[in-house]
RNA sequence: GCCCCGGUAGCUCAGCUGGAUAGAGCAUCGGUCUUCUAAACCGAGGGUCGCAGGUUCGAAUCCUGCCCGGGGUGCCA
């Protein structure tokens, strides 16, 4: 049992003559806020003493007197308000830290129930190249199914894949009528992306030669109204200057529709090749969304292309998650579904919750507005019907218990109609969950785009990580007074740096905030950065090379850990809360607070590193418990990164 | 129009769902290599938590209004 969980279990049937439920109460028992107060601190009493109408400072006292954490606590102290201060005994840190070395798991307990859990995540586009937009959900979703891996739960990774949509019409199309064919058996994939690229633009192009003039309409008629409403508004209403406001800023967006409707335009009309193939194919956007269809229907040549393309483009995509050392436990992408989902429209028609409404089938909710469209006008299914099909899947053939969709928060309204539907369908037992996350923003605080606009593929933004890895570790590496890393190693170094910068920088934001990627700070060697840690790690390794000492021997050894130095206490507690951390990652599937930890462990062990000296401490006692300390502190990290998917490297 | 999410140090971000003096990292300034990796360490300065009210012992956190930014909003996923 980790410290912290230590002084609730003591905790809790103190609170039977007080509560019915001590959990809210429980969960205020944290980590002190400020080490001089002690190591964890209390702060229910407060609250409590409010709903009992008792002082707070004696109601802390009357659980001082209560708790029996004698072996455990040197001192708890009530203080100000009523806040119970605890301090652990050193002697019973240590043996604690006796029992996590001797323990594989690090003193991380394995989940007592442990449950099915499916993890939704990365689905990409098959029919496109993977881009900066998937790199989040891939990185995120990835790790939580580690950290409930490691918990002992049964995990599903599910890589959702979209490999039914319009997107797949639109390379049929472009595979029939635009396919060069010597490029497409030299390297197909990159054949099927510019046929896809190719027949989205020249679909757009139209559609924006459609659109300009009534954009161009819209704005001069909202122009023409803010000049006469500017004229007859009252300056001192504020009604009216607000709506002023709004007018100015629809233009505003407007215009930059327009603008960005007329580039790509042009686009096409700057090349004579591309506007001959447009004006040749007015009809392309249709025509592309037909193959879909036919797709759809079962066409034999439209389907044996589908079947053609489809491993070709896993193949691609397969490559990157290589390189991000992603493995998905199941992929059963949207064509899987297909089959099911007219049984689901009538199932949910037969039920009465779904009724026909402009052409369309929906399922309507109260407080929405907007309806959940299963099915639509031409008579082609949504995701929302595919989704509804999967949550069936999920829960009849692979019992799942919890599904956790790593999603986009942008897409929030459309799983929050999602489970409300799946709930009114019967599926009301099992846990669903949306873990949203925000957008990866660039230095202009718009959403990471190339100077020339386009999206950042993934695999070139993972290779220019590695190279920029190369980079630091030549210079880091040079600069030794003896070099030290072989030419294989510094490779093996730059690519367990160069992709560790990149999900260590993304899982330690906030999931749900926005972000602003940026080379420099998390490639820094410095601060709170993978590189930071996996060089704390590479130090330790030092050591061991240094003394020579024998890991494995050392955990069976019978050698202790002692407290000779403050920074060996902090060290010491820090270590034993990794239990703890990963239980707070659980609990709402934040990994940044594993980040937030590890980037702590190894700044205790630095100061630690400072200031006990390992190699020559005379004390044969103290060394060894050092190297106790070395040995977990290497161990904590190793395992706190590899729930990440981050390598670690005994030299750099 | 309606709905959702943000606004915290110069910059990038935390802040564990109401607790003690609001924290990190960059950047800035000043110190550290004859001792286990200086890819490091130690120290300093830096804040009207968007604004205004309210709730209470106590608010960055909860409520109301306003300002600013982003996103979503019936047939793309």
């Amino acid at each position: 049992m980790h410290p912290l969980s230590v002084i609730r279990e003591q905790l809790r049937p103190l609170f039977e003559e007080y509560v019915d439920d001590p959990a809210p109460y429980l969960e205020m028992v944290r980590p002190a806020q400020d080490s001089k107060f002690g190591d964890f601190q209390a702060n229910f009493a407060m609250p409590l003493a409010k709903q009992l109408g008792k002082n707070p400072r004696d109601l802390a006292t009357e659980f001082v007197d209560k708790i029996k954490l004698d072996d455990v606590c040197e001192s708890m102290e009530v203080a100000g308000p009523g806040f119970i201060n605890f301090k652990f005994k050193s002697d019973w840190l240590t043996a604690q830290l006796g029992t996590m070395q001797a323990d594989e798991r690090l003193s991380v307990p394995v989940a007592e129930s442990p449950r099915t859990i499916i993890v939704d995540y990365s689905a990409p586009n098959v029919a496109k190249p993977m881009h900066v937009g998937h790199l989040r959900s891939t990185v995120i979703g990835n790790t939580i199914c580690r950290i409930v891996n490691f918990l002992g739960h049964k995990v599903y990774g599910d890589n959702h894949l979209g490999d039914w949509g319009t997107q797949f019409g639109m390379i049929i199309y472009g595979y029939k009528n635009f396919l060069n064919r010597e490029s497409f058996e030299q390297a197909p994939v990159d054949e099927l992306a510019r046929l896809y690229k190719l027949v989205n633009q020249l679909s757009e192009f139209h559609d924006l030669n459609r659109k300009i003039p009534e954009l161009q309409a819209k704005i001069e008629s909202l122009s023409a109204q803010l000049t006469e409403q500017e004229e007859k508004a009252d300056p001192k209403d504020k009604q009216a200057r607000k709506a002023l406001g709004k007018i100015k800023n629809d233009i505003a967006t407007l215009k930059q529709d327009l603008l960005s409707a007329e580039d790509k335009v042009s686009a096409v009309t700057a090349s004579p090749e591309l506007l001959a193939q447009a004006n040749g194919y007015p009809d392309i956007a249709r025509l592309a969304r037909e193959e879909t269809a036919k797709l759809h229907k079962g066409d034999e040549e439209n389907l044996a292309l589908w079947k053609q393309f489809l491993p070709l483009c896993i193949a691609a995509i397969d490559e990157v998650y290589g390189r991000l050392g992603v493995q998905f436990d199941l992929v059963l992408g949207e064509s899987y579904f297909q089959p099911f989902l007219q049984e689901v429209v009538d199932d949910l028609k037969q039920k009465g919750m779904a009724q026909q409404s402009q052409g369309a089938i929906c399922v309507f909710h109260d407080q929405n507005e907007a309806p959940f469209i299963v099915q639509k006008t031409d008579g082609a299914f949504t995701y929302a019907t595919t989704d509804l099909a999967t949550i069936r899947y999920r829960v009849e053939e692979l019992k799942a218990d919890s599904i956790l969709y790593v999603v986009d928060a942008r897409q929030s309204e459309h799983f929050k109609l999602l489970f409300e539907t799946a709930a009114k369908w019967g599926y009301d037992e099992i846990d669903l969950r949306h873990i949203s996350f925000g957008t990866v923003l660039g230095d202009d605080k718009r959403p990471f785009k190339t100077r020339s606009g386009d999206t950042v593929g993934l695999e070139s933004l993972i290779e220019e990580s590695i190279q920029r890895a190369r980079q630091i570790v030549n210079e880091g590496d040079d600069a030794k007074p003896s070099p030290e890393l072989d030419e294989t190693m510094r490779q093996r170094v730059a690519e367990m740096v160069g992709v560790g910068a990149i999900k260590y920088a993304d899982l330690r934001h906030n999931r749900e905030s926005d972000y602003v990627f940026n080379w420099t700070k998390m490639l820094a060697t410095n601060g709170d950065t993978a590189t930071y840690i996996q060089y704390a790690y590479a130090r330790i390794c030092g050591i061991f090379r240094e003394v020579d000492a024998d890991r494995e021997a050392l955990r069976e050894g019978d050698g202790a850990v002692v407290f000779t130095h403050d920074a060996e206490r902090a060290l010491g507690l820090q270590l034993l809360r990794f239990a703890e951390t990963i239980e707070s990652v659980v609990n709402d599937y934040r990994p940044n607070i594993l980040t937030a930890w590890l980037f702590e462990t190894a700044n205790a062990f630095t100061t630690f590193y400072g200031n006990c000296h390992v190699k020559n401490e005379p004390d044969a006692a103290i060394k060894k418990s050092r190297l106790i300390l070395c040995d977990l502190t290497a161990r904590v990290i190793d395992q706190g990164l590899a729930l990440m998917g981050i390598q670690t490297s005994d030299k750099m």
